[in-house]
DNA sequence: GCTCCACAAGTAGAGAGGCTACGTATAGCG
DNA sequence: CGCTATACGTAGCCTCTCTACTTGTGGAGC
């Protein structure tokens, strides 16, 4: 699967593996992965410049924690991420509504 | 509906709406705004260039016709278009999956 | 001891494609 | 005579993802 058909959508799929959980990074690309039944394997050039966007957007926050002698930064969905990613579940469902109507055959 | 969400789905829905009759770009447009019950409604710097590249790419065929006075260019699908209109169709549906999957709470 | 792989984070630069904002032109209505 | 709908198009911007790279630790295999 081409992971760039993903543009607009990443965010809500990053911010939707946080809902339960706080992870690092590399653990978030895993947690993609095995949602996805492997087919989501998300390069780490995509995937850490977009948490730190959203960070900065106020949708995450992160802290840095030692584990087995590597250093992690840990990403939580804040109160503003839980907001944006209800509205980002809203709008994913509107979406993809509309375009299974445009391409259904007839 | 932010309509930059469509990002790579664009040329599937403009050779969906192509296949059961050929359109000018106009038209096209008012199709998919229809097909959508009015939830797309594409600028035409968005539609024209992405009908170009369709054509250029060997998915579409265009010609001139005269209408009440104005210079239409209609396109239709061509063999390759429609092949690769079936292929589009079935990524869409993994990608729907795949994002459906990750964006489920719980 | 050395090499290679998994883990872990990051940046720089390129490329794609949709958007905004234009420009051009005709037909018809008030 | 101006406004709206119809109809086609381009230029340049902007955002986001990708490729390719750098830096570093720990453990397994040889």
């Amino acid at each position: 699967m081409k992971a760039d058909a993903l543009r607009g959508h990443l965010d809500a799929m990053l911010l939707a593996v946080l809902e339960g959980e706080p992870l690092h990074g590399y653990a978030i690309i895993e947690a993609l992965a095995l949602r996805s039944g492997g087919e989501l394997d998300l390069p780490t050039g995509t995937v850490y410049p977009a948490l730190r966007r959203l960070e900065a957007a106020g949708y995450l926050d992160s802290s840095w924690s030692e584990a087995a002698g590597r250093k992690r930064r840990t990403y939580r969905l804040s109160r503003a991420g839980r907001k944006v990613l209800a509205e980002k579940r809203q709008e994913w469902k509107a979406f993809s509504t509309v375009v299974d109507g445009v391409l259904r055959p007839g």
